[in-house]
DNA sequence: TGTACATCAGTGAACGCGCGTTCACTGATGTAC
DNA sequence: TGTACATCAGTGAACGCGCGTTCACTGATGTAC
């Protein structure tokens, strides 16, 4: 690959915001230095201000990409309800919370992106506005706008009970958070049919 | 106050995790340093060490106390579930959104919380254990374990609520979270009863 | 086609700074005689 | 009661370290003639 071509420095900068984000998500935004993250991506810390500004101009890049991700994801699912259900499931199962680096960056790293400056608030807050939509989609496909309060409640529900079932120490409780955030949320869906 | 007897250092140390816990709040755990904490607190960085053994340790304090302190508080509420709405009216108010200092430490540093040592994490389970107590003993007051399951997700959601109203952007979409988590919450509560 | 030059992604040492922690010291207090 | 001493909460400088960021430099590449 040539190292002086575009797609070369656009394949680089993609790679670094990858690992950066699976970075993040496992030692959190704070707990992860520029070094670190540069030698994750094969490069070494010099070469990051070739790619962005700052460390916050990286984190409103990776907060953004790793919510569109998130938001992309809808598209491989089954279409309607079934879809949201598998949502639901694959979010609130055990291999998500012990692999944090792999899974959703709300749940990893929402109150530190509470700290962040505006621009990465507004990057997150456009990434949940897509996630949200593609819920309300599934919820009440004729009239999306109609279940905005219920996708808002739905994804914060599974973000807190990720996080709770990711802190709690007791393994019975943790699993017992898990089981019962899948049962309200087919709930939450189910009192939508009408 | 006579400084070489119990009760001025106890004091003391009472001082240091009070104004840590809201600290902890305000600025994220990795984000705020010993002697900033020491300096809330009227006290040069040195003294920090005549009171605990390492900041892991004080964050295992700070992160017990502050639970005990919310569960304690549930003491002053009014009785059976309208204390609980009470609870819920507070929690996923404005003025708790925008003062996290003085809030929950939950919707503050859950993902944190994650990312700290097996202690921490110890005494934030025995603290949520109590909160979670307090809370099914008002939905279900002759068979509190049998709410065991709502209480987790109502506490769960408004977690995640609250930490999602912290990070939108959008006001609008911020206040609606509020609105909708609390409409949620008292669906929940209100689905217990029979 | 072959040579000279400009470009720029990436290197790695260095910057000042704040971190958690240690330590020799201070000096007000409580205790012993 | 007055004096000598031990205690220890608190001081503040110093420790090594990793942070985010800067910068002079390298050397493979694309371009111009």
């Amino acid at each position: 690959m040539a190292r002086y071509n575009k797609e070369h420095k656009e394949a680089t900068r993609k790679r670094i915001v990858e690992t950066a984000g699976r970075r993040f998500k496992q030692d959190g935004i704070d707990g992860s230095g520029i070094a670190t993250l540069m030698a994750d991506a094969g490069l070494t810390n010099g070469a990051f201000y070739a790619h962005f500004d700052s460390k916050d101009d990286l984190v409103t890049t990776v907060v953004g990409e790793e919510l569109g991700r998130q938001a992309a994801g809808f598209a491989e699912l089954p279409p309607g309800r079934a879809g949201l259900e598998a949502f639901v499931g694959w979010y609130l199962s055990r291999d998500h919370r012990d692999h944090r680096d792999a899974g959703c960056p709300s749940a990893a790293l929402l109150d530190e992106i509470g700290r962040c400056d505006k621009e990465t608030k507004r990057a997150y807050t456009k990434g949940a506005k897509t996630i949200l939509d593609e819920i309300c989609a599934r919820l009440a496909p004729r009239d999306p706008e109609s279940a905005r309060g219920t996708a808002l409640a739905l994804y914060a529900m599974m973000v807190g009970t990720m996080q709770l079932a990711r802190v709690l120490s007791d393994r019975k409780l943790s699993d017992a958070a898990l089981t019962e955030g899948i049962k309200t949320a087919n709930a939450m869906i189910a009192a939508r049919r009408s």
